[in-house]
DNA sequence: CTCCCGATAT
DNA sequence: ATATCAGGAG
């Protein structure tokens, strides 16, 4: 079977299992699912949920950012890990906000990811879920482990993985694809243990086949 | 490539 | 105890 051909019978099963996922950040402006997007590197949405429903009663704009002190940033935002860097990232990306973007986010993904904080994954996730504006797939360390355990890969790189997954998959799938990979990624093909004996795309899958 | 770093599952 | 987690910056 092609990966084009594996691809076709793998999507429809995972789309069967998970539907039309919302979104499992909660915010109320743009710029609040920026720094959720932000906050939520190497750790999960729960967590982040957790931390932003106080934060965000007195963060809406980047203009909050500013005036709040650094060190009551990272006391807010202490448990989602790297707080100090993620604190230093949002107080730049805040200030380059107000200065250079008058406080709309910018949409063009090269724009994106001169803000501080924002990476090539993160900025894909933010305009994929504010504007619909789907330009790549997500590579994250979910997708990167799958994609090579499936064996639509043989790369470590997320920038290649990215390009290798864009050769066969129709560009309309790449972002809710990439979801799939995650959510499935999370409860099944856990990096860890996975549980191929119960997972429902074994029969399209190469580890699975060496065990 | 290394560092950042707390929470969670195993 | 330890691997791992919806990464990004230097």
């Amino acid at each position: 079977m092609t990966k084009k051909e594996r691809f076709k019978k793998i999507f429809p099963i995972l789309k069967e299992k998970f539907g039309e996922p919302k979104a499992a950040l909660e915010f109320e402006t743009p710029y609040q699912l920026m720094v959720a997007v932000i906050l939520s590197a190497q750790c999960t949405d729960v967590r982040v949920n957790i931390v932003t429903k106080e934060l965000f009663k007195v963060v809406k704009e980047p203009a909050d950012i500013r005036e709040m002190k650094q060190e009551t940033l990272e006391k807010y935002i202490k448990s989602t890990g790297f707080y100090k860097n993620k604190a230093k990232n949002i107080k730049l990306n805040a200030e380059m906000m107000l200065d250079k973007y008058k406080d709309i986010i910018p949409k063009k993904l090269e724009e994106l990811i001169e803000l501080p904080g924002v990476g090539r994954k993160t900025a894909n996730v933010v305009l994929g879920e504010l504007w619909n504006i789907r330009e790549g797939i997500v590579v994250d360390t979910h997708v990167k482990r799958l994609s090579n355990r499936i064996g639509f890969v043989k790369n470590d790189n997320p920038e290649i993985i990215e390009r290798e997954l864009m050769k066969f998959i129709p560009k309309k799938y790449w972002f809710i694809y990439s979801h799939y990979l995650i959510l499935h990624g999370r409860n099944k093909c856990i990096a860890r243990k996975p549980k191929c004996e119960i997972c429902e795309i074994r029969n399209y899958c190469k580890y699975n086949e060496k065990i």
